[in-house]
DNA sequence: AAAGTCGTGTTGCAATTGCAACATTTTTAC
DNA sequence: GTAAAAATGTTGCAATTGCAACACGACTTT
């Protein structure tokens, strides 16, 4: 994955942040890091880890996605729409904003790393767009059955084994699956009586073909 | 939407198309204009319209989107994974390809158009992840009721009225929103009968306050 | 103008699913 | 180490939904 830093050296890196006019923040364990009502500002994780959330309008929470470190958030790169989603500290942690626009600015176009850095943002972006899809491809399965195949399918062709670990607690990946949890358990539990996954924990061991 | 030649001269863009190395190619109708076995590669429509659809493993269509004329396609950009997802033809049309990563070369990053050329890459990819997302936030909707409202109150923010025009025909809408078409009808019947919303063939009128 | 194709409506029924309401285990906090 | 909180399991039931099967009309093609 790329960083928006990758190939930047730290002096080139601070005056970069400087032309952004990038602002430093600290924040506490599970604290509201940033909300949408400006949809311009991108955030960088300096320490930490963050989870994105969006607002549902009957009060249910939405887990987008987590975040560690030199991963980025913002309206313009990562968001749902402007207002209804939130960005939460899972540990204390370090954000660097600036505004997006800076990007696109004159000025910052004469900075000597400023070829990398355009490299690295579309680079990251390419990749959170590969992502997005694969979310929808889980989503677009109409059962809970073909969704969870599908997820499982997607981490083991990432991880690269049949061992595949779960990165989300059950709760939330039965957020990120869009299902309900119960419903979503008594189906890992048939899929495990039909010898079909075998789970230990977080590890889950795919024996069906692909 | 920004196109990907925005604020760039004919002349440019032939020279930037040709150190990029594309090459343009003329389908008929109805036919497939790329599978994802290459997924570097990057097309832009330059006539006609494309639809990209995903197969799914059970033999299923699944439309992710439309494009027109200077709107661009590829894996690095638009697609779910490799292999599983190709781009049909609507109408007769003109592609034009080139491969992503020629983007990041340095002989194309001394063409005088270049900074132009990465900006408006920039912001399509910004624009596509906004898509995405609200694709996300529809689909991620647990009823069939929801998922309607929810399109529809994204599609009135956009068109910025309450009588809102489905781009979609209503089978291609049911794929969009991932449900089944004749439940969807079932539904749209009732909100109808509701008060909540009223069809006239494409155009829908929303009562409900959001 | 007949035949075929495609999109639009409609309905009953079986299957799936969300939900509520629990018990139990694990993790966190003090 | 104990209390509290969070996560993991489990189940019955009502509601939603997918599916199949069909009717109808608009359109294209020949």
């Amino acid at each position: 994955m790329t960083q928006l830093f990758e190939n930047i050296s730290e002096k080139d890196k601070k005056s970069l942040l400087m032309q952004l006019n990038a602002i430093v923040s600290s924040f506490s364990e599970n604290t509201q890091v940033f909300n949408a009502y400006n949809d311009n500002i991108i955030g960088v994780v300096d320490e930490g880890i963050v989870q994105i959330y969006r607002n549902d309008y009957n009060g249910d929470r939405i887990l987008i996605e987590e975040l560690a470190k030199n991963q980025i958030f913002g309206s313009r790169i990562s968001s749902i729409t402007s207002q209804d989603y939130e960005v939460i500290s899972v540990s204390p942690c370090k954000i660097t904003f600036f505004e997006f626009d800076e990007v696109f600015k004159e000025k910052i176009k004469r900075h000597p790393a400023y070829f990398q850095f355009q490299d690295n943002l579309l680079k990251i972006m390419s990749d959170i767009i590969l992502k997005r899809n694969l979310r929808i491809q889980v989503l677009s399965q109409k059962t809970i059955r073909e969704r969870l195949l599908e997820y499982f399918k997607m981490v083991s062709k990432m991880q690269k084994t049949k061992n595949i670990i779960i990165s989300f607690n059950y709760t939330e990946l039965a957020d990120y699956l869009g299902i309900n949890r119960s419903a979503m358990y008594r189906e890992l539990k048939n899929l495990q009586q039909e010898k079909q996954i075998a789970i230990k924990k977080k590890v889950i061991t795919l024996y069906f073909y692909f």
